[in-house]
DNA sequence: TATTGTTATACTCTATAACTATA
DNA sequence: TATAGTTATAGAGTATAACAATA
């Protein structure tokens, strides 16, 4: 056997593989979501908002799993790019229900378009079948984890 | 069809999953490395000196893609808890060559043990054969995207 | 009194810029 | 002068606490 010492290859675990690559995946998204001067927690909420629409912040902040001081900020710059609205609520004017606006919807089939293309690119080593292998392993992980489906963890502690 | 609206599964792409199932394993490994009183960092750093000994800081920093000043002050707490000595070297004393102490080397194998325990526990939901084919897939794409194995991207810009 | 959203405070983190000591 | 490591400064980010409006 060779010398050792020095370099030694202790190949990298699946798990720490998965964090090395996941890390890696989500910069290169967050580097395309800059052409729309959005960051990955804009796109999130924007997709959750749709998802759900008349969400009140405390509902948001709960699924998003942030603090809803924070919230409140984040939705000031959407509110402000005109992507949001806050409509007070007629029966409990302490709630501001979000709705997308127009632009918001535009923005959200950008985001879209910005997501297949990070995937393509980032998958472009996977062939067809084995992009379909790794989604299906992953979907079992994600699923035994009970990670909310398209919400990313944001790990603040709570 | 069914009626829409509301909750529309767009079912996550292979991207997203990637970095959802990623940083929520990069986060409960964190968690497990809590016991020791170490963060992921101190770990790749433990890892990268005990790969290349006698390393100095500015190579080190270049290595892990971080700040000379920030290294500065994680390998201050290392040193601090006995785990890595800076030696000054003899031809050019400005430079600190790392080494891991008796006790360092202990610690980086309970990281390792730590390591592995996280591995079974997160995969648990995939038997050997699955893992293998994750691995591998992983493994492609960490090579295609030139990510330097055993070493997390921290992704501070440069 | 309890709850929604907001604002304010305090604390952490870290990138940049000085600084020192060697070369 | 240039480089290795260190320290200092300053700015961003954010968790917690206080607050105002409504219930």
């Amino acid at each position: 056997m060779s010398s050792a010492r020095s370099s030694e290859n202790q190949k990298s675990g699946v798990a720490f593989l998965l964090t090395q690559v996941g890390a890696h995946a989500a910069f290169q998204f967050a580097e395309r979501l800059e052409t729309l001067k959005l960051d990955p927690a804009h796109a999130g909420i924007l997709r959750a908002i749709n998802a759900e629409n008349g969400l009140s912040q405390r509902e948001l902040a709960k699924l998003m799993g942030m603090f809803p001081s924070r919230l409140v900020l984040v939705l000031d710059e959407l509110e402000k790019a005109g992507l949001i609205e806050r409509k007070a609520s007629a029966e409990d004017r302490r709630t501001h229900m979000l709705h997308l606006t127009a632009r918001g919807k535009e923005t959200l089939q950008n985001i879209g378009r910005i997501a297949r293309e990070h995937q393509d690119a980032f998958c472009a080593a996977l062939n067809a079948s084995e992009r379909e292998t790794l989604a299906a392993l992953l979907s079992k992980l994600a699923a035994h984890h009970h990670l909310t489906p398209g919400v990313h963890p944001g790990y603040r502690k709570l």
